[in-house]
DNA sequence: AGTAAAAAGGATAAAAAACATCTTTTAGGT
DNA sequence: ACCTAAAAGATGTTTTTTATCCTTTTTACT
């Protein structure tokens, strides 16, 4: 239970492995795919949601490839994470108003916040550099 | 990501009704399934669960139904969840090791059990009467 | 003893999510 | 212009979730 998928589990090997090249380096899909071991289609994905919220830059044609878009010691584990599996949300109720906050008086509810808070604490306190 | 399923949403809506109840007193699955708004079949799969970790009792035949099998003050929510959801494990290489150990010097591995460790700690320090 | 009530257990099935691949399109280099 | 590589979209497969149903077992009551 609460656990990441192995989209989340390929995304961290991946962008992991990009952090410990070259910075200045654009490596092919292809590449990282073989090195992390993981169908190169399906991290090609991955990348893509790495690309769309600015982790990482990508080039297309000849010579293009994929390389960090900044520092890795700017980039959390949090922004990985959530870059691929979306936010962390322990429960439904958490993040989206107006489903258990109507019916009013859960006590449950509380407890499901202090979860995501912790969860996002632990994972927004590493950086992509402590990771390679 | 990292969420509670239906099951686990399902499970604590009803043991928390449990809980708001006689404890003396036994109550038909029918009744608690209705009063928290869930599929009854589902919710008996559910209270199986418990039964068998004993968190709760049964009581077959005419007159049977279901009650807590101790204080609600000895139930923490990480039981509930527990039993119903399996252990808590943000990641695969979290709790059975063999898989990313093997693969020895990585980084992530300790930060999947800080989260662990913390989701853990949050859910056990609130007790079922603190939910009801 | 017989019968009705209620949980236990097993089988099955639809729906959703996860996992993955393939094809077409767009853009950069030569 | 042509080749290369990522972007984008479509599609297919497998696994998990979310149930439901039916039979069996247990218990109480008459």
């Amino acid at each position: 239970m609460m656990g990441l998928t192995r989209k989340g589990e390929y995304a961290i090997r991946g962008i992991v492995y990009l952090a410990q090249q070259d910075p200045k380096k654009l490596l092919l899909i292809g590449e990282i795919a073989a090195a992390v071991d993981v169908p190169q289609s399906f991290l090609a994905k991955i990348f893509q949601s790495f690309t769309k919220v600015g982790l990482i830059r990508s080039s297309r044609g000849a010579g293009g490839g994929f390389a960090l878009a900044k520092p890795a010691t700017d980039i959390t584990l949090l922004t990985i994470v959530e870059a691929v599996e979306g936010p962390i949300v322990p429960n439904i109720c958490v993040g989206d108003p107006g489903v258990c906050e109507l019916s009013s008086g859960c006590q449950v509810h509380p407890v499901w916040c202090r979860v995501q808070a912790q969860v996002k604490q632990v994972l927004s306190s590493v950086t992509l550099n402590q990771l390679t």
